[in-house]
DNA sequence: TCACATGAAACTGTCGACAGTTATCGCGAT
DNA sequence: ATCGCGATAACTGTCGACAGTTTCATGTGA
């Protein structure tokens, strides 16, 4: 599939600050990457996408850059830039990576945030409930970004960004449908409100672990979605880790 | 400082692959601001780099972009590009964030290191030995990344990239009279070989022990240095993250 | 029918130039 | 002396074009 042909019926490009044409082209490829529409393998032709887009293939350039410095996109010098996608094993140490940085976010922010903070979040948990509702998945994703964006943002900048990043990184791998079951999504909603409570009330031994269990079921279901019964061997260290396995039940087998 | 004085005694830009200069481009400004030798606050400007380095703009707009994704410079439309630093608080965050991490690299990588990896690791920790005595901190550091490296083997791709990220923004802030001291020197070598021994011999737990106690005593150096008396709190509460602060001494203060 | 060489077409990487923006310096007014 | 203001210089962002590389289709031989 061309990208040409992708972005055909689709909404053109919206240049937001004409001083800085790859900033928009970056962040727009990168919403269409992440956001699943431009799938894992497409190709990327520079000449088309400039074309497309009607900019010239030097601001285009540099946002591919930027891309390729994410991971989103390959760097072969010479060849095509691919969409690139993520393996079992990857989105497995991703969550893995995610689930202990965010844990570590979580109780960074324990008692910490603003009053202002958390009224925020309640928005944003009040609002996830009504978009979902409303069937509106992608305000709902926008809302739940910015709940857990809230729920550690006392981490520190740089730590901020790389969770950001990864959090964006496993959206593309979580499917709708595993939205759709209601049941599901009322557990997830008490998970949600028991992260929140446990950050909110300052007891950050509580917000690890309510994180590090509402992002590990989300790991085990997208990595089942992927690849069925291999299992999540990292994200499963990783709350060992977290979870405080103070127990001599050693789970390192050679 | 102008970056072409900067650049003036120095050897120039060595092109690798001459199908992509903006990688070599990258790779050696990259160099030069993690190793120190462009502090924080250096303006980059574009025609006079590009003049240094006898490459066109072009390419050298593509390495900004990069190295601005890495966080390593600033990106103001229509300003100068200028190598940024990080603070005391960003510094700790980073620190917080690389032992978690890396904690659990090593425990991934406990009992699964090939025996290629065990000999190539052992070299790498005998190096270090010998290049410290020798004074050539260069190698060293060198010796040190890929031991480090060796030892969270077993992390996944994604979470490798970060690490090294992390490893490699905070080698920016070690400072060598830090390793002149030879009791110093002597027992970071001792906590080497300890993680070394624990992830060999496949004890996850004493790996991550280990690596949170190495790492956690580098970030306490490295943040005294730049701001005396502030203390760590970002690292210490990772540290009880880790180290399974079991007990309820909660050590969350609102 | 398949493997392989060959040339054309398509694509990537780089360059110099132009347009727009920001910084700088000198001048005058307060 | 200090502040504001304008003209000029310096710099950034973008573009179209050229050179080098890869890809693909076509034809040739076994």
């Amino acid at each position: 599939m061309s990208i040409g042909e992708l972005l055909a019926g689709r909404e053109g490009l919206r240049i937001e600050d004409p001083r800085q044409t790859s900033v928009s082209v970056h962040a727009y490829l990168r919403d269409l990457i992440i956001s699943g529409a431009i799938p894992p393998g497409t190709q990327l032709k520079q000449a088309e996408l400039a074309r497309v887009l009607a900019v010239s293939r030097t601001p285009l350039r540099e946002a591919f850059r930027m891309l390729q410095e994410e991971g989103l996109v390959s760097a072969e010098p010479n060849q095509r830039s691919v969409v690139l996608g993520l393996d079992a094993e990857a989105l497995d140490s991703l969550y893995a990576a995610r689930i202990t940085l965010e844990s570590l976010g979580a109780r960074l922010t324990a008692g910490r945030m603003t009053r202002e903070e958390v009224r925020s979040a309640a928005a944003a948990h009040k609002e996830m409930d009504r978009t979902y509702r409303a069937g509106d998945y992608a305000s709902w994703t926008v809302a739940h970004r910015r709940f857990h964006r809230l729920l550690v943002g006392r981490s520190g900048a740089p730590v901020l960004r790389t969770i950001s990043s990864y959090a964006e990184q496993s959206e593309r791998y979580v499917r709708i449908d595993q939205l759709t079951n209601t049941q599901d999504f009322e557990a997830r909603q008490r998970e949600h409100q028991a992260i929140f409570d446990a950050v909110r009330h300052g007891d950050g031994k509580a917000a690890v672990v309510e994180m590090a269990r509402h992002l590990s079921g989300s790991a085990r279901r997208v990595v089942e979605a992927h690849a069925p019964g291999r299992g999540t061997p990292f994200v499963d260290a990783a709350l060992d880790l977290l979870l405080c396995d103070c127990s001599d039940a050693a789970s390192d087998s050679g």
